[in-house]
DNA sequence: TTGAAAGCGCTAACAT
DNA sequence: ATGTTAGCGCTTTCAA
């Protein structure tokens, strides 16, 4: 840095001033200052700038590892995260699900300045943990109390709800819901209940009969989930599927059965963008929008960072996009 | 430091040196210094580190993002990157695949001392940027050209030529392979043609017919590719999968062809671990070691970053397993 | 086997 | 609007 001084005619800290934009810089002094940067390839030292802002311009996020996770989600989150960070100047540090300890660490060590927690369960027993560091946290996912913690999550009642009221609009009468297997439903996480509840809530308001089936991702499940919902509901004109994996085969299910999708029977999933967007016949569909929730949790850590005191619950909806799985009723 | 120095009554210096363990420090003056770090409950700054010491204990890893990759085993790697780091007490920052500027900015700023790239492509335009960069790199995946550059991953031939050699040994004696779908193959990437070029010579060795297909992952696609295969190949017996996302539908379209599978028909998949175990009917699979991948990777871009030269290549090969999907000919 | 002390390359308070 | 300078908390050479 003292040699990008030298060249630009201008002492060590002003070099400082003009990196951090901490101090006003005329425009020549600034325009001098970084033209010796460019010429020198300057690149200021990650480790002495950490050392002496008390700041490590780095965001420890925690990842989950578990087999039941969907990595593509996963991935959207951490690449919008990532992104946003940069937005901020700051990187982003891997910590592992498991690893309470990790956190511990890296907090006391200075290496990152703020946490992000993913996949946030219940009673999760990273939370006390969290809430003795020196450093920020937010949650993503919504644990049974969140009192003074800040989470955001997907609005998973009103992507069903949503769904519902696409349905009723197009003059479906006979509606089921169709979530995850159970092994999801009995995990420490609470949101495949808030999904159902949307679809339960917003069915019980419309006055419209309506069934809630879970399905394993197979053939043969959906199969007998299908003749399930059938059997109970007759008429089934409208389906509203929260479960990713059991998609294909629930495609495939109608099409055997003998169901015209989306004409007998309309169907809107709540899933990936990606996934809906890719299938031979594009799905109706509320998206998990990662993107936005990535980003709106990188900017309250970073506003925690800054000093801001707003602990504070933020769940995101999304709007339902119309594709080829829902069509009016025909007279 | 000079807190847990004074409290064990030894110089800074000392205390620095146990925790490093560069120099031989007498059992007793190390029992005082330990003690006196756990009881104020010292942990060393890492930035005032990496400026001392100009290491920043920090691993860049880039990871893909693009629609097609299979995220599970991305995470996989991951998940056994940050494993094998931790063991070096080194931590993981991520870097994302299309960002070759930010590599550059990491690696001069000092925030990490060696990189990791995924999903390598046939002519990456990341690798001759990160031949530039003060710091050395790993890549996971075979270039083109990988002359002086250190390269891991997967040997895709030997895993197929395994597949190969496993349905002889049962008998089978017309065998055809499913590949992934035109869209990857015609990606810049190699392995999909590895992986096809071990069935194929395999088979021309084994002296038996064959044929090879590729497949989009649906049921029409499968039931397709399967009529196409039992047209050139009346008496099909065995099959090597290479497409992990085609598996459950070309399971479902040899039900419905009333195909009994392993009897009649007998399929190895190349297909992560998780996915061949988690089918109704277990899969017969060679599976990507990702977590020894990823081990094996950090291992060699640790050893680069203390100072060794050695660009190597290395090809991590895999036993196959055998579960529900192959049997031998019933005479 | 241990200690003393000179940096590592920045930031930010204090000057001017 | 800019300059001076005292640290930030370690590592490591040089000495003992």
């Amino acid at each position: 840095m003292s040699d990008v001084a030298e060249a630009a005619g201008v002492s060590l800290s002003t070099v400082s001033y003009v990196l951090s934009g901490k101090r006003t810089i005329s425009a020549p002094t600034r325009d001098r200052v970084e033209r010796a940067i460019r010429k020198l390839g300057f690149s200021p030292n990650a480790g002495a700038r950490a050392l002496a802002s008390r700041r490590a311009q780095t965001l420890g996020l925690m990842v989950p590892f578990s087999p039941d996770t969907d990595f593509g989600v996963v991935m959207q989150f951490v690449g919008a995260a990532v992104t946003a960070a940069r937005a901020y100047d700051y990187n982003v540090l891997l910590l592992t699900h498991e690893d309470g300890s990790g956190m511990q660490r890296e907090a006391a060590s200075g290496s990152i300045d703020g946490i992000l927690m993913m996949d946030v369960e219940n009673d999760d027993p990273r939370i006390p943990i969290l809430a003795g560091l020196s450093v920020p946290g937010v949650l993503i996912g919504l644990p049974n109390d969140s009192q003074g913690l800040s989470c955001v999550d997907f609005d998973f009642m009103q992507a069903t709800r949503t769904a519902v009221n696409h349905l009723m609009s197009l003059g479906r009468r006979q509606i089921a819901f169709i979530g995850s297997p159970e092994q999801a439903l009995t995990r420490r996480v609470n949101y495949a209940e808030r999904a159902r509840r949307g679809f339960t809530d917003g069915a019980i308001d419309a006055g419209v009969r309506h069934v809630e089936v879970a399905c394993d991702p197979e053939l043969d499940a959906a199969e007998a989930a299908l003749a399930d919902i059938r059997h109970a509901l007759p008429h089934l004109d409208g389906l509203v599927v929260h479960n990713e994996a059991a998609l294909p085969f629930l495609h495939a299910a109608c099409v055997r059965a003998g169901i015209s999708i989306p004409k007998q029977l309309s169907i809107v999933a709540v899933c990936p963008e990606n996934i809906a967007q890719a299938a031979a016949q594009p799905w109706t569909s509320v998206s998990i929008p990662a993107d936005q929730i990535g980003r709106i949790a990188v900017d309250m850590l970073m506003a925690r960072i800054e000093g801001a005191p707003l602990p504070e619950q933020r769940l995101i909806g999304s709007p339902l996009v119309q594709r080829a799985t829902t069509a009016p009723v025909e007279s």
